[in-house]
DNA sequence: GATGAATGAGATTTCATTCAT
DNA sequence: TATGAATGAAATCTCATTCAT
């Protein structure tokens, strides 16, 4: 039963790692430059966490079971499955207007690390992409959705649609601002859904 | 003037150094594994590259000069935009069933490395992005595409459903074989251009 | 003046200390593996002792000087000088029957251990020695042992010899059991005082 | 097929390995300490060896190797049994005139670390006893020793003296010196053969 | 060109000890 | 007395890079 000075210090330390991770990245990261940003004792670190991959897997963990049960809300829902789709995605942007550097961190240091963090995690990635699945074949169910796409592979297309996104804006690609996280996930469902032919 | 077995000893390291990243990962290769693999001397590496992060550099910048090329002959082309998009796609899919390991090495290694690679080579990345905008904003302009998308967040799009595609061969998400290669460039351009929603 | 249940504590914590020191080595334990151990918190380990180094100490000191004790009273008692070497080895014995573990911790860290506490207990180490001679002196004076022998070194080597039976037994290359060690005083007597030459 | 020099840095890594450990013991021995004394750089020890457990091991098992070959030698030798071990002990006792530093580590760091090196190479200890264990066995065969010792304990007590007598020069207990050195050999044979008895 | 030994800066991790409560 | 969080100084080991041959 930790206690609750406890529970804050390790918040400290998982915050602190989110800055620096986003910063400079997993790899060119020291546990010392995490305990500095958390002003810390370097030890301490090592007091809450196991190791240095265990931090980058609890802040993963931590924020993408938030992204499964948004997902698994929205599916539940009334909405038309478009809009199913547009409350996943205005999920994750407002995961990243709330916190880009957490999100930059997941994508940049998990989501693809297919050697790593992503292999590691690759059944919590996966469960994301099946409870969209689950969402557009409803969609196909209802008639709301062309049967002509394989529902798997539209779920990972629209993810990878929005981790673009996401990636644009890391990169500094695409413009931040109230307006473009506003109309973002419209943006997208609208590319996904409506797609680029004319008529 | 390097000599012809200079050449193939470059090629023959840069070749192996594709594998173990691969493999392992850039981050947990050995200048070692490289050389071992390549059936090289250990020095003989920095004979030819000036560090370890210059093999990567090198491999990165060799294949996607050619996608580039292969997007401007693309945009070049008399081919309808629609069919131009699926030139590209095809171009990626392609470069991935003919050397997977390379492909994976650039997207897991490099297109959203913030912090390192893909910060490094933001330039010709966001090339590609132009050089598809292009072909999308000629698509508008002939009416091709609806005008009602911003072509460069278009373009990204795009570019992330077949980088997710990708990824889901390299994780194991997504079944390969010759069949699924060769619809694949097929069903990202259905994707993109018809959208989700029925009719 | 500690009072009733301070002392006891003392005694759980070095009686646990024994266990893991002998279980696992002194440098391989932790302060937190005695505390474990002993089933106290973390910090009482120093409320008690001013270092693990001291924890070593003591349960050394407090065991030796018994066995001090005992070679003293040996060598005071009316026995033959065979008879009180016979005592000195049986005392040992016993102790190591008695508490195997606490023998083996004070043979394995610190008799031989010329670097670090076998060089601070260096004088009490040597006293027990000094006494084994005083009796072997004895012996020869009174005609009942050789005065061929060095007796300082017939001294070390009686030791020798019990050190190495132990030894034996911790190892698990010779036999434990009652019989043997109802037997063993004398084995390690006849040992050194008959030799090994026949007639 | 290492190179004459790569053995030649290896044996002078070895050495100053020896003179470390004898003087600070293994545990207060940091790899930097060998790599200074042996002047070389840090990293070369790693070259060499895997680990700092690996030099000593080392040291124990080339130098054991050879005290192993020495009692097969003795017990196959033509000599009387008393004289037999009177080789062992004298190659046991040159050994240390040779290298007093290589057999303090042996005896110090290996032979009785029961929770650490001595329990790795409890099969090379226990070939060394048994080998003087045959010896004394054959002599009792031929009459030379009594039947009343049990020949293993007979061989343990005997190895018990001789590195008592090791560890009393290694404290400074004992004398050293040449007349010492000559004169020592003896003087455990006739320990152990004659005993203290008189007559 | 080719080899692989040599270098040493740093990274992770451990853990004895201190200290605030 | 008792607790266990906090500290930070090492220690081991890795490995990119250099260099002598």
């Amino acid at each position: 039963m930790p206690s609750d000075v406890a529970l804050e210090r390790r918040r400290q330390i998982l915050d602190a790692a989110v800055r620096v991770f986003s910063r400079q990245g997993f790899h060119s990261t020291r546990v010392s430059d995490i305990a500095d940003e958390a002003d810390v004792a370097y030890g301490l670190v090592y007091h809450y966490f196991p190791s240095k991959d265990q931090v980058l897997d609890e802040l993963f963990t931590e924020r993408w079971s938030l992204l499964l049960t948004a997902i698994e809300e929205a599916d539940r829902s009334e909405l038309e499955p478009r809009e199913k789709l547009g409350a996943v995605a205005g999920f994750i942007i407002e995961s990243y207007r709330y916190d880009p550097d957490l999100m930059k961190v997941i994508i940049v240091e998990v989501t693809r690390a297919a050697n790593s963090f992503g292999r590691t995690h690759l059944d919590q990635i996966d469960a994301a992409f099946r409870l969209i699945e689950k969402i557009i074949t409803e969609g196909q169910a209802s008639g709301a959705f062309t049967p002509a796409v394989d529902p798997y592979f539209a779920s990972m297309s629209f993810y990878g649609v929005i981790e673009q996104l996401l990636t644009g804006w890391i990169f500094g690609l695409l413009p931040t601002g109230e307006a473009e996280f506003e109309s973002a996930g419209d943006r997208v469902v609208a590319m996904v859904c409506d797609g680029l032919d004319s008529d």
